[in-house]
DNA sequence: TTGAAAGCGCTAACAG
DNA sequence: CTGTTAGCGCTTTCAA
């Protein structure tokens, strides 16, 4: 193994000299730094990680904590940690990988072992065990993901980085309401989502609530599991309940599919017969097989944004606590105005979607 | 920050004594090791990683390089993640996560800088460029996924955990020919997947040409991108060339839905007029808008295997070169017998699908 | 069964 | 601008 010695002994300096080129902590002459350079390359000199963290008390690693009940948004995961990943490499960290399920132990493993210099915990649920040695600990900490329904509420000294799910539900219910949509429905998360008090899912109610009062809109509110039967079941009820709906808001990847599968089925056209705009990564809106209408989550913003914050701590900023993530709404193929309800006997041709853009 | 000296002193005894405790490298006499975990335990002492991976020249923690490109199998790289991940800290590791993205670098990083004790290699292709750099290496590395279109090619030294996709392919034939269809059509991943080597696919073809040869069945095969669009016409295609077409295959996550919605479309009832198998992650099949009959992937026991193989290589064991996983098919409401061929009239409501269990 | 002591490879004062 | 030196916290011979 090549040491930061055995470079020195090749460039005829001494170690702290080697030292000093690599972390760019002092000024080198330009002749000595070049041919410290070339000894580095040629005897393909890599510092020892450990032997790093232990003179330096940094590591250069972050932690992620990810929640292990994989099938729930898994994509949405996936595209965090990914982003998390790279653009972690981009200012020179690693990514250690933990899973929710270790629970508090974890927090406590990464602050005692000092395994890594700062964490993300992903999936923060009300009264989470883990919040309080969060905030007790030396390195600093971001979450992915408010863990309450109300902003500024709870999440004291913790940095958040979430998407502003609220403004993100009021938005669909006003693009609806602009196409003249008046009866909207929406499929939400599974019932576990919102008992367990994630978050997200609240939040997006209480956006989707003030807006339908403010324009007028009648909003029925279903939370589904992501299987065929239950969104059939939940939509057949629906359209019971309130036959006049024109429209539907979807936020739950796993139901999206089969909710377009049944409207298909049912011989409901999309937009033409009922308007759909979705709540979900830009991936699963544009790959469905009908393009959404639809507020991205911006996975890969998060996840960039919660780096950028670590860093930035680690670096000596201040902790800015929460910044929620405007939403966007990408108008697509699958909402219409609303069609004239006084004349049933209109040919469906001449009403294809557009998405107002 | 506790360490091992304060432990030492508050336990009154020396810090060798509180290493070899701590290893179990050594036999204490039973009070003097209470007598330290008890100090140990009150003082909330953990190791310091750095410290320890700098003396012992062990990190404890296994590097996993996934595939960056997401949108690709996406819920299997999840799922061998997490099980990865959680086998890892079974056996006392933590896990790196690394992008596909950094290439060779990423491998020569892990080796130089000793951050990590040994490797997993995820979506490894044909002519990787980081295969030379794994051979080479002195940490164990083992891929998930088979560089190569044939067993026992171009792996030497290199320890593989894979399922056995050409047993996945003849087993899917094999069903389908018990049920008495003669004219399958496959939907395989999209055409960049074969072109880029990555072997699973070409390696489930053989395995399908084989057991179609042998059961006289016919085969016609058709890489799809996972949309609908791209499903719909590859599928109206088939079924235009051959007509006679009674069974589908489906090696492509993102084409399943797409291609339930379309054949519940044109009218065509699975499995009565056609029965589709797939090969995908249990919870694809499971979840899906018709429960599909389908060789599963098994990413858990992936991930689950590579680690333990690890742990082993790291605990002395020799590497065992390619180990393939079995393939188990569960039958589920996607497949029937073929409809009589000669009576097109037969009402289609005595026919419903059993899975041939 | 335990202790003493020499590093592991690097960083960061302190000194020139 | 560069060198000397004292650790960082732990493991592991070597001695007792």
């Amino acid at each position: 193994m090549v040491t930061l010695a055995d470079v020195a002994r090749h460039a005829g300096v001494s170690a702290s000299t080697v030292s000093y080129v690599l972390s760019g902590k002092r000024s080198i002459s330009a002749p000595t730094r070049e041919r410290i350079q070339h000894s580095i390359d040629t005897l393909g000199y890599r510092p020892h990680a450990g032997a790093r963290a232990l003179a330096s008390s940094r590591t250069d690693i972050l932690a992620l904590m990810m929640p292990l009940r994989t099938g729930l948004y898994v994509p949405v995961m996936m595209e965090i940690a990914m982003a998390v990943t790279t653009t972690a490499r981009s200012h020179g960290y690693d990514v250690l990988l933990l899973t929710g399920e270790e629970g508090p132990e974890a927090v406590r493993r990464v602050e005692g072992s000092a395994i890594a210099d700062a964490m993300i915990v992903m999936d923060v649920g009300l009264d989470d065990p883990r919040l309080p040695w969060l905030r007790e600990a030396e390195r600093p900490a971001v979450l992915i993901g408010l863990p309450t329904e109300t902003v500024d509420a709870g999440t004291d000294g913790l940095d958040c980085v979430d998407l502003d799910f609220e403004a993100a539900g009021a938005r669909c219910v006003e693009h609806l309401a602009e196409l003249g949509h008046t009866r909207v429905a929406v499929l939400g998360e599974p019932p576990a989502v919102y008992e367990r008090g994630t978050g997200f899912a609240a939040r997006t109610l209480t956006g989707l609530r003030a807006a339908a009062d403010r324009h007028g809109v009648g909003l029925l509110h279903r939370p589904v599991d992501g299987t065929y039967a239950a969104v059939a079941a939940a939509v057949t009820r629906v359209f019971e309940e309130r036959p006049g709906t024109t429209a539907l808001v979807v936020q739950n990847e796993a139901a999206v599919e089969p909710l377009l599968a049944l409207l298909r089925h049912q011989g409901r056209a999309v937009p033409e017969d009922v308007s759909v705009v979705a709540i979900c990564p830009d991936q699963v809106a544009v790959h469905a097989s009908v393009p959404l209408t639809a507020v991205s989550v911006p996975a890969q913003e998060m996840g960039r944004l919660a780096v950028e914050r670590l860093v930035g701590r680690l670096a000596g900023e201040e902790p800015r606590g929460t910044e929620l993530i405007a939403p966007r709404l990408t108008p697509r193929a699958s909402t219409g105005p609303v069609a004239a309800p006084a004349s049933p006997d209109v040919p469906t041709e001449d009403r294809r979607g557009h998405g107002g853009r």
